[in-house]
DNA sequence: GCCAACGTTGGC
DNA sequence: GCCAACGTTGGC
């Protein structure tokens, strides 16, 4: 079992959209580096934390988990999209995706701050500077530290 | 909306 | 294959 971050703008599709969904192709992910994560590492059940980016208060609001295997990003070859990639071709698809399914909504959820100033996670992926990498793989401790304070009353 | 960090592109 | 220019990310 290998453990993820995966970044969303709520503006976009935040946790609440996954939750009414249920599922959800992991589309747009336009770096190789998290492409390769998706594409190579991860397996179905694998656990994300689900976090929030672009917000008043940035952090991990939820848990994810892998539902698929890997397979090509729809929209890189669909025009009208804003992930349309023009070199892409059916034949050699460029991006690769998973799809996403619900797992929980924390209640009480883990602001970057706090994970910021904890020396517990100071060398996790998320806390470093200049971090923007959107899926970040996540050690267990770090994984299951999180996810017991989110579910903190 | 600023800006630092970072990835990608393309000319050479 | 170097590297400057450019675009994007994302916290602040």
């Amino acid at each position: 079992m290998n453990y993820w971050l995966i970044k969303s703008e709520p503006s976009e599709f935040g946790l609440a959209d996954l939750e009414r969904q249920g599922s959800e192709p992991w589309t747009g992910v336009r770096n190789y580096q998290a492409r390769n994560y998706m594409r190579d590492q991860m397996r179905i059940g694998d656990l994300a934390l689900f976090y929030h980016s672009s917000v008043t208060v940035p952090g991990v609001v939820g848990i994810a988990q892998v539902g698929s295997a890997p397979y090509p990003d729809p929209t890189q070859f669909d025009p009208k999209s804003d992930y349309y990639d023009a070199k892409s071709t059916l034949e050699a698809p460029r991006w690769q995706l998973v799809d996403m399914h619900f797992v929980e909504r924390f209640v009480c959820e883990v602001p970057l701050e706090e994970l910021k100033g904890d020396p517990f996670f100071a060398d996790m992926l998320v806390v470093k500077p200049g971090m923007r990498l959107s899926i970040q793989p996540v050690s267990a401790p770090h994984f299951l530290e999180i996810r017991a304070r989110g579910r903190r009353l």
